[in-house]
DNA sequence: CTGAAAGCGCTTACAG
DNA sequence: CTGAAAGCGCTTACAG
């Protein structure tokens, strides 16, 4: 038998229970002025009996924003994200606080869709990682919503909470890693520059080595998408060019750029780290499994979410609007055996 | 210089355009009756002019539906689900649904918690990628509110509608490739029975291993969860007894069992094949790149939108509640070196 | 072709 | 301690 498939409303409950629906809600809310206890198990009975659930959509309507918190990421099937997604959500959770997803794909008008989406949906707060700059995000951030940009800080111009590694450091540990190992033949593919983390990654790693007066030859610089297909084609042209002299170190701007750079490489029969060491970013939690070789910075994902927490209950105290605040958390070293 | 903390309202619009504000909202949803292109010009420019976007909030109240949908998945760190999502929600955008994600992480209660806030949220469906049995789930189903199974049915009792594969044809699948190859001392780590898709796969494998006389012995079987480090451990027991008598070949109620199992395999000293043969399912997206030794079922991931669509669009056309209806997708033998 | 009005499910001053 | 009433932003019969 199915049940009724409308479900109670508060009208039910408060008639059910006798009394008025401003009662049912302040008891539900937990209003200070309490109820009387006799009023009050009324209508805990009368909740349980109807199954009651306040609809979220009139509390929201109400209250002009829901308990919801909205993250955006550029793509689900990085198992990094994932991971910070899911740090995130649990932290959110404690709050009392659901986390909905959204996927941006690395692209403007998708983010923007969605952003406007969530917005209207009144979100409490947005949570971009990796966020691509787009007109809508723009708006958002300069009009006083609550959003906090994670791994990737705020696009050029905009001021917002952030939380993430000092990628700049990262990258100057990178070069070091290969300067150690007496490296000078060193190479870089990065992720897409617009993004301020890949953009400060590369600056690091291009700052320190020249200090050591190791200069990058531009056809070993090499602009790739994060992804292991972009990895494995720009590893492509950049080891298979005429000469026989290739790069013996490369930067690679993400995990997954690394994966498909040592794909490439097996594929050309080179050996890793013997002919050719690699170095990857972010430290996704597969590595450990399906890429126990590849040494990589390791951002501490597990912490984000508490850090992101606090970002947004920062925001959410402030009322004076646009503000800059840095969570900037540690990352290390993953030496494994692809350097 | 921050824009106006708050939106345009319909209100806005209306003023501003000077019509009322039903003419606003049924030029926004394009209703019949047209309305003068003098009027629609006006409204248009107003809207432009605000930046308005309608309230999803405000119209949800009042239709009572979104054009929300809701997906959950058990684990966002499987690379598996998250290519079904990612497919689901390319279909559904299409068709002008967002679908938003929540990770019930395989835990009933956190299931129920996103689902009872999801409908409260008003979503217009909710598609379950791995559904796990839960009070909250039987309401809904029983309800008659559009919910769809992907890949695992709904637990036993209810009726609804799914899309997946054929799990027992590809156990038995599974079972032909060891007999195949000569294999009698066949073992398995499936995932939590409670799961139909894993309860089928494992069942077709037994019986058409038994046709074969081979029997399974009950120290070859176990049960884990369906990560790496599950399949792992599961391995570890199966394989570490103190005899020297350990299966050849392993049937993995999916890929990340798999990858528990090999690197275990690797550990032990254990080649693969040679001495013990590995059977994955699902064909994570990942294995040309990170397993590229995985032989395993593969599942159409990149159809699965098409068909959780359509799957909807029955269920939203036919009022008459409770209905069963399975999209069976076609899957294939990826054949790689671990068996 | 267009507007006034009711109402979706809640919350919250305001009275009492 | 409790209720009547207004209002959050929309849509949709109902009149005209």
């Amino acid at each position: 038998m199915a049940d009724k498939a409308k479900s109670a409303k508060i009208t039910d409950v408060a008639n059910l229970a006798g009394v008025s629906v401003a009662t049912v809600s302040r008891i539900i809310n937990g209003v200070a002025k309490k109820a009387s206890p006799d009023t009050v198990r009324k209508v805990k009975a009368a909740i349980a009996e109807l199954n009651y659930q306040p609809s979220g959509v009139g509390r929201a309507l109400r209250r002009n924003k829901s308990h919801l918190i909205a993250m955006v990421i550029p793509d689900a099937n990085n198992a990094f994200y994932a991971a910070v997604a899911t740090s995130v959500e649990s932290a959110l959770r404690q709050k009392g606080y659901s986390m909905i997803l959204c996927n941006s794909d690395e692209d403007a008008d998708t983010q923007d869709l969605y952003l406007a989406e969530m917005r209207s949906l009144l979100v409490s707060g947005v949570a971009l990682l990796g966020a691509v700059p787009s007109p809508e995000l723009e708006k958002m951030v300069n009009s006083g919503f609550p959003v906090v940009f994670i791994n990737r800080k705020a696009p050029k111009g905009l001021t917002a909470p952030f939380v993430g590694i000092d990628n700049y450091a990262a990258g100057v540990c990178v070069a070091e890693q290969f300067i150690n190992q007496g490296y000078t033949d060193c190479a870089a593919i990065h992720g897409p520059l617009h993004s301020p983390a890949q953009q400060a990654r590369f600056q690091g790693y291009v700052d320190r080595l020249s200090e050591e007066g190791i200069q990058l030859k531009p056809e070993w610089v090499r602009e790739a998408k994060l992804t292991i297909e972009s990895g494995y084609s720009a590893a492509s042209s950049m080891l298979t060019g005429g000469d026989k002299h290739f790069p013996r170190a490369i930067f690679c701007g993400n995990d997954p750029i690394a994966y498909g750079s040592y794909r490439r490489c097996q594929d050309l029969g080179l050996q890793i780290p013997k002919d050719v060491a690699l170095f990857g970013f972010d430290d996704n939690p597969l590595n450990q499994w399906l890429a126990p070789w590849l040494s990589t910075i390791h951002a501490p994902y597990e912490s984000f979410g508490a850090a992101v927490v606090s970002a947004f209950e920062r925001t959410w105290g402030n009322e004076s609007g646009a503000q800059e605040m840095e969570t900037i958390l540690p990352f290390s070293v993953t030496q494994r055996s692809s350097v």
